[in-house]
Order: C-alpha cells, then structure tokens, then sequence
RNA sequence: GGGCGUUUAGCUCAGCUGGUUCAGAGCAUCUGCCUUACAAGCAGAGGGUCGGCGGUUCGAAUCCGUCAACGCCCACCA
C-alpha cells in the first residue's frame, strides 16, 4: 500500500463518516448493557454552527465515543429548539423584507410563514456537526415543537395548573418594546450605560415662598405617570415637605407627597418620584399607598393616549425632547453625567420596560425545595465544582417563573377562556369545551364560545423536559426507553444557562420522574480569540468551524479544541492550536506508513526489540489506567495530553526508534516476526485510546492495521487495554533515556555524526546493564564496558550515582571538560551543604516523620558519591 | 452592595489532604541537523525568587490572614 507522506483528512472523513451511518453504527436501541446517555443541548432551529458548539459537542462526541468502547449502550441523542423569541424575529424580519406586517397576517398564517422557515432553516446545524464527526443517533432526531415534545409540553402545562402551581396574575414584569413580549428576570441582561441624572423642579402646591421639591431622575419621561413623590420619614432636610402636595412638571397634576424608609437620604436630594407603572419599585410602593397607577407606554415603546402630552412618540425622543421642554419652561434644576445599569432583552437587546401586565406564572419554591439538596450533596456532580455555589444561590432566592409570552412561534397556552369571564385550562379544545359545560352548567357551550389564549410559553418551558420528553416519558410514562434511558449520564453545556436550563431540567427531572435527569454536568467554558475577548460577528474574530475543519482536517480541529479546554475554563482560540491537532495526525499517518512498510521475516527477534516491547507493553498499560483516571474526573484535555505524549515521545521517538531495522548496504533488513506483530497490537490499542478524540484518522488507520471485514469498525471495538504495569522497567527505561541523551549530547557538542561508532565506559556498576543493546542500537555504539577507571580523553556525564563515558581521544578539549565538571561539582557540593543544613537541624530530625528523613539521608549519600567521582575526574584530566 | 473564582516559565495550563535531588507539561524560543516514516520533522538547550506583605510550621506554590489586579454571577438604588 502507498501512503503520501502527508495525512489528507479530506480523502477520509467525508467516507468513513458514511461508512458508519452506513452501519447504523451511532444507533442506540435498549439492551442488556448499560446504557450511556447524553442529550444534546437543542441549538436553536435556525442557528449556525459555531465555535460554542464545536467545542460543546466535540466534548460530548468524546465522552460519547468512549463510552461506547468502554462497553456502554452508549445513545446521543440530537434535536433542535424553536427558540421562540430569536426565531419569531428572525421570521418577522424576513416577511418585512417583503412588505409583509405581522400584524396584517392571522396568526395561522403567520405560523405557516414560521414553518416554512424551519423546514428551509432548520437543522442545518444538525448537518454542520456531521462535518465534526459528532456519532448522534439521528433516527432519534428531535424538535421541540414536533408531536411529542409539543404534547408533552402541554400535558405538563395542564398538570401543573391542576396541582395548583400555575397561575395567572398582573404582575410587573419585563417588557421587550421590540419583541413585544413579556421576559423573564434570566431573559434580562443589565449593561452599563454612562446617562444623565435629571433633577425636576416640582413646584409645592400652596407654599407661600414658591419653593419647588428637586426630584432627581435618569427617566424625565415617565413624569407623565407620576402619581406620588416620596421622601424618607427621618430625612431632616425634607422634613418641610409632609403631608404637601406636589405638581407635576409640564404635567401640572398635583400629586400627594407620602413617606417611606425605602427611599435612600442620601440619593440625589432624598426625593423620589413615583411612577407605580414603570418601575418595579415604584409598583411596590403604589401597592403599599394605593397610588393609581398610569401606563403612559404603549407596547412598542411609544408614549400612549394614557401620557397625555408627546403621545405616539418613542420613549427616548421623548426623553431627548422633554428635556428641552423643561429647560424651557425652567422646571430643569440641573443634570449630571450618571452612570447606571440598564435591563435589556437579552435576545432584542433593547431596554426592558417594566410593565404591568396580566402573564401567566409557575410557582418555584416547591421546585427549588426539590432540586437543591441533590447537587449540594454530590448525587448529581458538577463539573467544576464552583458552579455548585451559583445554583444555591439562585435556588435560595428563587422567584416565581413568568412562562408566558407575547408571541405566536411557541406552544399556546392551553387556556381557554368562557363566554362570561374565567377560563379552563385543558390538553385540548374538546376537553376544555367539556370542562367549560362542567364549570359553567351551561351544556349547550360550542367550541366557538371558546377563545384559546393567546400567549405561548417561554421556550425553557420547553426545554426543561428535554431529558424525559426525548424519551417520550411524559406522554407514556414508564416506557421501555424512558426507564433504560433515564437517567442520562452526562450533560455537556455553558455555565450561562444554568438557571435557564440546567437548573429547571433537574426541577422537572424530580417532579416527573422522581429523579435527576442526569448524573454529572460538564460545564465548558466560553471560547475566546486569542485576546481574550468573546467572538462576535462584530469583531469579526469568530473562525468558521467548517472552513476550519477544510483547512485542519475535523481531527485536527477537536485536537485543537480540546488541548487547552479544561471544564469551566474559558478556552482562547487559536488557529495553532489546530495546528498542532494536525501535525499530530500527520504524525500518526507517518509513524503508521512507517511500520506497514516494514518487511516482515522469521528470524529471531534481537534482544533490544524484546527489551522494547516489554518497556512500551507497560508504558501503555500505565498511560491507559492515567487516562481512564483522567476521565473519571472529566479532565478531558489532559487526558488527550496524555495519550498524545504516549503516541508522539515514547512510541514514535522512542519505542520504534529502538525497534526498527537498521539498513546494510543501503538495504532496508527486514523486521521479525515476533516484534513485527507486536508492534501493530500496539498501533491498535493506541488507535483505540485515541479515537475518541480524533475518530476520522484512527478508524482509516484501523481498517488498514489488518484485514477487516467490511461492516466493522473502530468505534465500536472495545478499549480494554490492561492497566497493569511493570513500575520497575519503566523507571529503569528513564535512567536509559537520560543515558541515551547524555551521548547524543555529546555527539551534538563534539559535532560527531550518528553515523560514527563510539563506545561507551561504565565507570564500576552498571545499574542499566540489562539495556546495553538498546543503548548501543540508538547510539550507534560498538560496545559497552564496565571499568573500573575511564579511558584517558573521554567525554562524560552522570546519571543518578553512575558515571559514565564515551572515549573520544583527542577530540576532548581538556579546558572545557574541566569546566563542565567543575560547575557540576559546585552544584552538588550547594545540593549537599542544604540536604546537611536540614539534617543538621535538631527540630527537623526530631519532628519530621521518619521516611522525610531517610530521603534526606538518601540524597545525601547521593550526593556525596555524585562529589567522590566529580573529583575523581577532575584530578584525573588533571594529570 | 453581596457572593464566587483566578493570579505558577513568553503563551495556555497541571501541581490532590504541606516533605521523594532546591517547581512540571504542551506550545513558543534558541542551537545543530534535509539521518531512506514524518522539516506539519529529528536531536539537544535555555527559561519561573509560584501576584505583594505578614503568619502557622522543623519545612509552604500548597494552610491562615491581609492587600492588589483581573474575571464571573447575583442584587430594585431612583
């Protein structure tokens, strides 16, 4: 077989990644085995992939890949959300681009715009992470608006409302002007924002001086709906203002002046106007004095008839403008620059307006009763830990949930409202027109007497079932997938929707289930560019996944990705860390095009390719037990450090270096039998460690490591590399290396080529005797000798207590040599004087546990030997 | 305003309950090599007073206190 000298993903990926849809391979039915479950975190319907979601499911495809060679039923499942918000505008957007209005279509049509748009949009993601090699079973393929998830979502609506923790209220709540839909608190994102702080002359009504109360505001605008001013009871300086009236700037109403602690003395002039309908606070306060309430905005933003002036006009035009009208009119005492937070949508980005409004809300208390205690006491991990704290904290102040929203792409709620007031709540048309009879007696009700609410619920009200409704749980309770699926294993997703989503799934997974709905949560982090800074399309410094996936191969892009990804650790992208995947793979490809060109003959196997074999058999099984180790505590980047220095240092540049055949006369000999076969039973578990990671190259290197028959594969073999090692060999081998290195050291400084002979002395015991040919083979030495005395003229060098020498004649340079040793020997003698400052240390020896000293003994001893035969030397190139 | 976290070589990070030769890895850097698997490579080397200060201890990157910088989350300050 001819291989390029250079690994092509491109040849290779596009077809094994068939080969395994070919061979239903990622396909996951309940058996006899364990089942290992992931769900996917649902990317939103029309979303595009990027750099979140190739580390996000590159992460899960590995924990995946590996459980199932670890044995596991192991079961992907993938699916999209409707993302009810994004999509609803993004759908907008594109009627508008037609001259088409919302408004101006019923809401049946509207939906059949939105479809249309899902079918042309939707799942594009899902074939994007193909491209990554993502192993989902795609027959499983969800939505969280097909049949099931959409009837399960409702059933779970109706049960809720019938257990009484559902209800309807007008509440304050957050405003999206642009989206026109009420959000919840998560929904809201606070920014900073340099403004202005207003201070408004509102004249005392009847004071005889015509003084004016100073009111200091960020929103002139909402003077309109002033209904109150009020001041702190214990404020000395306002003392002058009980029980007045107040006139509105422009406004001219006379409002009362009332007084309550919760305004703060030292703010602005310690007096606060009160606009009960636009501020959460404000609100608290007219339900505690019984202030009217006047709604001065429209939905969109606009002032409305209710404001009485600047009617039809945008919330900050008005502000813009309402300045000039009081700077006019003299009612602006001043305005100061002002640094405040803002609420804004997170998916609109516009500023929220509190509003007050009729929504439909889920009582949290009983599900945060639930969902703490788990994760406080580890039955349900996370990783990292630190994310613990965070979900106590939002569980411990948990607010009730507005799940309803002003929207249409969504699930409608399923009220329905009677003729003469009230509503039912019901699965379906026909059971509330039964339920409508019941509550009302009248049996003659029609389901044209109903009206449907028009509301849909918060996409997360979707979401949260997502671990049981993929298995159909909550419609068919205790089926055959729900009770071998459920529990799933691990969920793979950002810290930033842990109470949109993490939290809320572990609240529905006791409700409906009795328990968690997963076993461990693997928080990523965020993917940065190399600054730091988050991507964005504006920076333009956001990479597109499949154009790096061209250039690196899918391989070299998980490698990539995963090199410096830790759980929790925001990872800072960079293009060379791909780099490095593919360099890896190209190291692969060319140390497998190095052993399947070997010839292969029955002679006896030399004694340096049985040293190696059995050196490298533990190193793998070492390496196999730290990456089983590593995953058990998800560090997934270390454990792909792990596999890759096995491949790379001890296999490529060491273990074959050491086996492989030696040319004579410019003829490649060939390799035996025994080694020859080793060799590849290697190949093949380090394929197998390393599939998960890199799945495109191992399984192309797999299917060519021996004959195959067509349907099998690497991803479903087993890894079951033995764990067990020979510590002894593996730390003698160390004492090799540094050996081996000290004579390449001295070839390099000497400029001595490799193809030179040399010999190497062993100055008395040899404590690596038993690899003298694995020495002599990488070193190019005729022989090794123990002596008693060094060859005059020789180079040499230390490892551990053991001197060592390569005799080079006049090539030495006597000057040099004794520098080298000298500095050597001052090191040890500085080594030596602190190992005998702590043992000379009464307190140490008396209270440092036994094996501390010994070791200090040992280095002195060490140490003193290491000095012997420095000095021994010295006097010798002395002479 | 609260809470959490981070600070170790140029960069990204390991260093678990304090003690196996005065701190490790990968990348980057430097030196020498186009050696018949791989220059996307090979061989070798340099580089850190573990954020500052103080304390506990025979002994601290590791524990405690404090300060500083950065980051994240939560919170109704107009």
């Amino acid at each position: 077989m001819e291989l390029a000298s250079k690994y092509n993903p491109a040849d290779v990926e596009g077809k094994w990644y068939q080969y395994w849809l070919d061979n239903k391979l990622f396909s996951s039915k309940p058996d006899g085995r364990k089942p290992y479950t992931v769900v996917i975190p649902p990317p939103n319907v029309t979303g595009v992939l990027h750099m979140g979601h190739m580390l996000n499911n590159t992460i899960q495809d590995i924990l995946v890949r590996r459980a199932r060679m670890k044995g596991y039923n192991a079961c992907w499942v993938p699916g999209t959300d409707h993302a009810s918000i994004a999509t609803e505008a993004k759908v907008v957007n594109r009627l508008a681009q037609q001259g088409i209005k919302k408004t101006d279509l019923t809401r049946d049509e509207f939906l059949k715009h939105a479809w249309e748009w899902t079918d042309e949009h939707g799942g594009i993601i899902l074939k994007q992470l193909r491209k990554l090699g993502a192993s989902c079973d795609w027959d499983r393929t969800a939505f969280t608006m097909d049949d099931a998830r959409s009837e399960s979502v409702i059933k779970v609506f109706v049960d809720l409302y019938n257990k009484g923790l559902i209800y309807r209220g007008v509440r304050m709540v957050n405003w999206d002007p642009k989206a026109l839909t009420a959000l919840s608190d998560e929904e809201v994102i606070y920014k900073e924002e340099n403004s202005k702080l207003y201070y408004l002359r509102y004249k005392v009504e009847g004071d005889a001086e015509g003084r004016y109360a100073i009111v200091a505001t960020t929103r002139p605008e909402t003077i309109m709906g002033d209904t109150a001013m009020c001041i702190n009871p214990n404020d000395p300086k306002n003392e002058w203002l009980k029980g007045k009236k107040v006139i509105v700037p422009l406004v001219n109403r006379v409002i009362p002046v009332i007084e309550d602690d919760y305004v703060d003395i030292e703010f602005g002039t310690g007096c606060l106007k009160v606009t009960p309908a636009h501020d959460v606070n404000d609100y608290m306060l007219g339900e505690k004095y019984n202030l009217p309430s006047i709604d001065i905005f429209n939905d969109n933003g606009t002032l409305s008839e209710a404001a009485g002036m600047y009617v039809g006009m945008d919330r900050f035009d008005v502000r813009k403008q309402i300045e000039k009208d009081l700077a006019e009119a003299d009612l602006l005492e001043k305005v100061e620059a002002y640094t405040n937070k803002v609420g804004c949508s997170e998916r609109t980005n516009v500023p929220i307006e509190p509003k007050l409004s009729m929504q439909w809300f889920l009582k949290m208390q009983h599900f945060a009763d639930m969902a703490l205690p788990p994760v406080m006491n580890d039955e349900l991990k996370f990783y990292p830990a630190k994310y613990k704290n965070t979900y106590r904290n939002w569980l411990e102040n948990i607010k009730d949930w507005c799940i309803s929203r002003q929207l249409w792409w969504g699930h409608r709620i399923p009220a329905y409202y009677l003729p003469e007031g009230g509503y039912v709540v019901a699965e379906n048309a026909e059971k509330a027109l039964e339920l409508a009879k019941e509550k009302t007696g009248n049996a003659n009700l029609t389901s044209a007497d109903l009206r449907q609410d028009d509301d849909c619920l918060d996409t997360w009200f979707s979401s949260w079932l997502w671990p049981i409704s993929l298995f159909d749980g909550i419609n068919n309770p205790g089926n055959e997938e729900i009770n071998y699926y459920y529990p799933t294993s691990d969920l793979v997703t950002g810290p930033d929707i842990i109470f949109f989503w993490v939290a809320r799934m572990i609240m529905a997974g006791y409700e409906y289930l009795g328990d968690m709905p997963f076993k461990n949560v693997y928080f990523t982090g965020i993917v940065r560019d190399k600054l730091g800074r988050k991507m964005s399309k504006s920076l333009g410094n956001s990479p597109d996944p499949l154009e790096l996936i061209e250039r690196f191969g899918a391989d070299g892009v998980r490698m990539g990705m995963m090199l410096s990804a830790p759980a929790g650790n925001d990872i800072l992208f960079d293009d060379t860390l791909c780099e490095q995947g593919r360099n890896f793979n190209n190291k692969i490809w060319n140390a497998f095009r190095l052993v399947k060109g070997w010839q292969v003959a029955d002679i006896e196997q030399p004694e340096y390719a049985a040293l190696a074999t059995q050196w490298f058999e533990s190193m793998l099984a070492k390496t196999a037990a730290e990456v089983d180790d590593l995953f058990g505590k998800y560090r997934l980047s270390e454990a792909l450090m792990a596999v890759y220095k096995l491949f790379w240092d001890e296999f490529s540049s060491w273990y074959l270096e050491m086996v492989k055949p030696a040319y004579v006369n410019g003829e490649p000999q060939p390799i035996d039998r025994v080694t020859y076969e080793k060799t590849l039973g290697f190949f093949d578990s380090l394929l197998k460690l390393l599939h998960p990671f890199m799945p495109f190259i191992t399984e192309e290197l797999w299917q060519h490591l021996y004959d195959r028959k067509e349907g099998e594969s690497l991803m479903v073999q087993e890894l079951n590399i033995p764990t067990t090692c020979d510590e002894a060999i593996i730390k003698n081998f160390e004492a090799v290396k540094e050996v081996i290195g000290g004579i390449r050291t001295i070839r390099l400084q000497k400029n001595i080529a490799q193809k030179e002979t040399l010999s190497l002395q062993v100055v008395g015991e040899n404590p690596v005797a038993t690899f003298n040919s694995v020495i002599a083979k990488l070193c190019n030495l005729t022989n090794v000798d123990s002596v008693e005395n060094k060859a005059e003229g020789s180079a040499s060098f230390m490892v551990g207590t053991t001197e060592y020498a390569v005799p080079l004649g006049n090539l030495i340079n006597v000057e040099e040599e004794l520098k080298k040793l000298e500095a050597d020997l001052a090191y040890n003698e500085g080594f030596l004087q602190s190992v005998m400052k702590k043992l000379s240390n009464e307190k140490f020896v008396s209270k440092a546990p036994a094996a501390v000293i010994e070791m200090e003994r040992k280095k002195q001893a060490d140490a003193e030997s290491k000095i012997a035969a420095l000095k021994e030397s010295i006097a010798a190139l002395k002479k």
